[in-house]
DNA sequence: TGTACATCAGTGAACGCGCGTTCACTGATGTAC
DNA sequence: TGTACATCAGTGAACGCGCGTTCACTGATGTAC
């Protein structure tokens, strides 16, 4: 999670008392950092404008100079947490060991990618909320905020390229593999979402990471 | 979903010119279905007071005579839509086949739960959501609102149920039985979730059904 | 059967809150001459 | 190098909104006599 930290928090958000100018300098960044940093803490409905310029030290309608609307600034947020989520899997895949078999190691690049996505979930769960929930008001894609990691790929492609790789190494069937990563996106989702923001929170959260590998033990037997 | 309307929409709300007398009659009924209504139409976040009051014909405050609280009324809606799920649940059991071999038969039933929560989460979006997410404020157990289907048993208990048979005909090593119920939960909800209220409602929406089988077909062979 | 009265469900008005957003403005910056 | 000026980022004040919640009240109901 380094990577996501030195990306997301190095703030450069200016207090009231600490800016001596006029202009603020980088508002849009400090609006978009204050942003993220909402979805933190609360999750997509903690992402107001009026608390991002607060934090920014600036009056509540200097936003509109970067942002046309609310609405805007939460989809920027939310494309940061995609990116962010990116990384964890990235982080996962690079962590895979390189010398297996072709279908180890395909299995290893699926296992990966839900682990990463699992971690995300559990260490920013704001972040992983604003990312996945309640986007069917936001579907518009937007060129302007990539959600692709380091490597140039979001999450969902990072997926597809693990589950192609399965074939690829003969694991599995090409017959199986269209629509397969909504099956194996599914389960990793909805242990995610359980856990981290539903009834299992309690009961599972402390041993959220051995149900994680349980479950992507399902899903490469399912698969 | 026969039952679920007849259940949650038989409704005796009245609308200001319809109350004659001062006294509503049964107002805290009429809240109740107003809080459901409102959830089915917006999810969790539309159950207010004042909107229930609204279209229960009543002044705002009058909702503190029958709830303690906005939380109190929305804690209530919830268990409602938990036993709607439960019904549903029950309906798609109470369609497998009895003369299935025990083992077949278990299948079937979890199969059945499976495809109760999924239809569930596909006719009644809202409810679902309110079901299931952003629990974590409401995690107080209470006895005062059941959450059970009608056979008595709530979501929960009837995929335990499923899942023990799988192990009672055989089917499942009793040693992998402990947490089962979980990554089964966890596959389907990922599922519904993604579709119904996240980024897959549009490519995967109009193959729901299909995704629901095949994400079933998963979990049977992976567990 | 008729009347006084206690109960308590619903009223009317108001509070403070935080939100998104618009308006006319001001003053620091950087460029053209 | 110095000065006039256009630009436009941030200000200050205000708007309307819907929300939860509290207060003192009023009047229909049903019961005790």
């Amino acid at each position: 999670m380094d990577g996501v930290h030195i990306a997301l928090f190095m703030s450069v958000t200016t207090t009231p008392s600490a800016r001596k100018t006029y202009r603020h300098g980088d508002l849009r960044r400090a609006l978009l950092e204050a942003g993220i940093a909402l979805a933190r803490e609360g999750g997509p409905a903690a992402v107001t404008l009026r608390e991002a310029t607060r934090r920014a030290g600036v009056a509540p309608n200097a936003a509109y100079r970067h942002f046309a609307s609310q609405q805007a600034l939460l989809v920027a947020v939310r494309a940061t947490a995609l990116s962010a989520v990116a990384k964890s899997m990235e982080d996962e895949l690079a962590a895979v060991p390189p010398k297996l078999s072709p279908a180890d190691r395909a299995r290893a690049c699926v296992r990966a990618v839900g682990t990463g996505y699992l971690r995300f979930a559990k260490a920013e769960t704001g972040l992983f909320r604003t990312a996945f929930a309640l986007s069917h008001k936001l579907i518009q894609a937007t060129p302007e905020w990539p959600t692709a990691g380091p490597s140039g790929r979001n999450p969902y492609e990072l997926l597809c390229g693990a589950v192609d790789q399965l074939v690829q190494a003969g694991v599995m069937p090409a017959a199986k593999r269209p629509g397969a990563e909504i099956l194996a996106w599914s389960a990793v989702h909805g242990l995610a979402m359980l856990v981290v923001d539903g009834p299992l929170a309690a009961p599972v959260g402390p041993h959220f990471e051995m149900f994680g590998q349980r479950l992507l033990d399902m899903v490469e037997k399912g698969l």
